[in-house]
DNA sequence: GTCTATACTCTGATAGAC
DNA sequence: GTCTATCAGAGTATAGAC
């Protein structure tokens, strides 16, 4: 708390003015992050077709991490330190997220455009893979942000069985 | 410490016995882990081929991960927590064996079996979803280790342009 | 090699003045 | 709404007895 209130410029007791206590401020934090994905996504033009879907999401997931490194790494890491009592909120705000992964195989897979023996391991390889840029990814980096999103979406394409291309 | 201490019955004081302090604790365990992950490896029959050779890379990482996961998880969550001094002797640990699959990579894409826009960016990438196993994975689960080996097979298999089999 | 006791520091949070 | 001052507890680590 007292490095939080030094960063902007107040002492640590200022700080309960505008969070009840520490957990809070996390848990809020989270939600916040995670409900800004959804909206985000909600609020994006979608493709009709699975494969042009598949495509909107593997970008949209990419640039969204890479665009809030700090909030992906406090929900990354600091899950452990939620309470018993914020932690299903924010389990279920994370199952919403990957459940929009999961309807697009679902549909690629019921239309057999897609080729996914088990769409639920499907989803979390998929977006463990994509989630994984924000850990390497640098901007002053070689790549730019896309041409990273052209080469995840090349493996991804793939990695559902999408034909065509190599 | 304290912690630490009761798990195996002593008192704080008794673990500087076996530490000289808490961040060298640390390091040891992340050292040790990912030593034994290298010698593990070099220990195992590597087949010839690349194909082979990446199907047992695959296997291989997705079942060591999965038969230590307190290891993973501190070596995960705890990098942030070495010092300036141990941080370079660790991720030169996890450079080595991030170069174990940059080279089947690179063997694969030299005699065309395989199709890699970037060797790096598909090696992290593949890293990355194959590690996520250990977020998920529940030994009383639905799923035995060998289905998620060969589900994960398939999707690395196709993500690197390996063709056949759909 | 382990214990008890303790030094010292840091932490989250509260009280009360302004 | 922010400050100073402070509390109670926890943290790592050390000292000295046994």
């Amino acid at each position: 708390m007292r490095q939080i209130a030094s960063e902007v410029d107040l002492q640590a007791g200022a700080l309960y003015q505008y969070t009840p206590d520490k957990q809070s401020l996390l848990a809020n934090l989270m939600v916040e992050h995670l409900s800004a994905l959804l909206e985000e996504w909600e609020a994006q033009d979608q493709p009709a077709s699975p494969i042009a879907l598949l495509e909107a999401f593997t970008r949209f997931h990419i640039r969204t991490h890479l665009e809030r490194p700090d909030a992906v790494f406090v929900a990354q890491m600091e899950l452990r330190n939620l309470s018993p009592e914020n932690l299903p909120k924010i389990n279920g705000l994370r199952d919403q997220y990957e459940a929009i992964l999961g309807q697009i195989l679902e549909r690629g897979a019921g239309d057999k455009t897609f080729a996914v023996p088990d769409k639920a391991l499907a989803t979390k390889a998929i977006l463990a893979m994509l989630t994984g840029v924000t850990t390497w990814y640098r901007e002053d980096g070689r790549l730019a942000l896309d041409r990273v999103q052209r080469i995840y979406w090349n493996m991804v394409r793939r990695a559902v069985g999408i034909k065509g291309q190599g």
